[in-house]
DNA sequence: CAGCAGATTGACT
DNA sequence: GTCAATCTGCTGC
């Protein structure tokens, strides 16, 4: 059974909540008509009320303007010129919180993947860190602010994991937060091999 | 308008 | 373990 997580699971306030709940969704990708999707197995939260968000305190740019809409979209920004992230905006127009996802375990067009990551063999690296998930599900710049279901979307394939086996961790790659970068916002599926490395 | 730093990855010493 | 690759957008002059 997979359903399409609607609009009204992004636009809860409580983001960490939605990033947990996250974990065991399936994310689906039908980008140049060639399909693919996986588990989430990685994920982390963003919050406009902490330094490590694009969009901490409110700040309005070019940029972050993805963030002030109601949640259910996408957010996908290049990093370090080479790599796409992609996240999730989360709750309404006036709250700028997202989740990236980090890591997927891959489900259908294994092959597909491969073939955009240049690899030749299946690998548990194969979707294991923000980057690497864009390039396999074939996410680019072009995909930032769409309403998720079409090109992109987010099913509940009835997967879902116990609380025992979510780990939370502070994040990786933002120790100019400061306090902030402490924040046990990063969730990951324990024992999971697809999952990045753990830091 | 120039300079800089970044939510990363993978190749190399 | 260390370091370069490479582009966008923000900050400051």
């Amino acid at each position: 059974m997979a359903t399409k997580l609607s609009k009204s699971f992004y636009t809860r306030s409580d983001v960490t909540l939605i990033a947990r709940e996250l974990l065991g969704k399936v994310l689906c990708t039908n980008i140049e008509g060639i399909l693919t999707s996986g588990i989430i197995v990685e994920t982390e939260a963003y919050s406009q009320r902490e330094r490590a968000s694009h969009a901490y305190g409110g700040k309005r740019t070019p940029r972050t303007e993805t963030f002030y809409n109601d949640g259910g979209i996408s957010y996908v920004y290049m990093c370090y010129g080479i790599h796409y992230l992609f996240n999730v905006i989360t709750n309404w127009h006036h709250t700028a919180d997202a989740v990236l996802i980090r890591a997927i375990e891959p489900l259908e067009g294994k092959e597909d993947m491969l073939l955009r990551r240049g690899m030749n063999k299946m690998t548990h690296r194969i979707a294991a860190g923000p980057g690497s998930v864009c390039k396999a599900l074939g996410i680019d710049r072009s995909h930032n602010g769409l309403d998720l279901g079409k090109d992109i979307w987010i099913e509940d394939r009835s997967i879902t994991y116990k609380k025992s086996q979510i780990i939370a961790s502070p994040r990786v790659g933002v120790d100019y937060a400061g306090e902030d970068a402490k924040l046990p916002w990063r969730y990951r599926v324990k024992d999971s091999p697809w999952v990045s490395k753990a830091k």
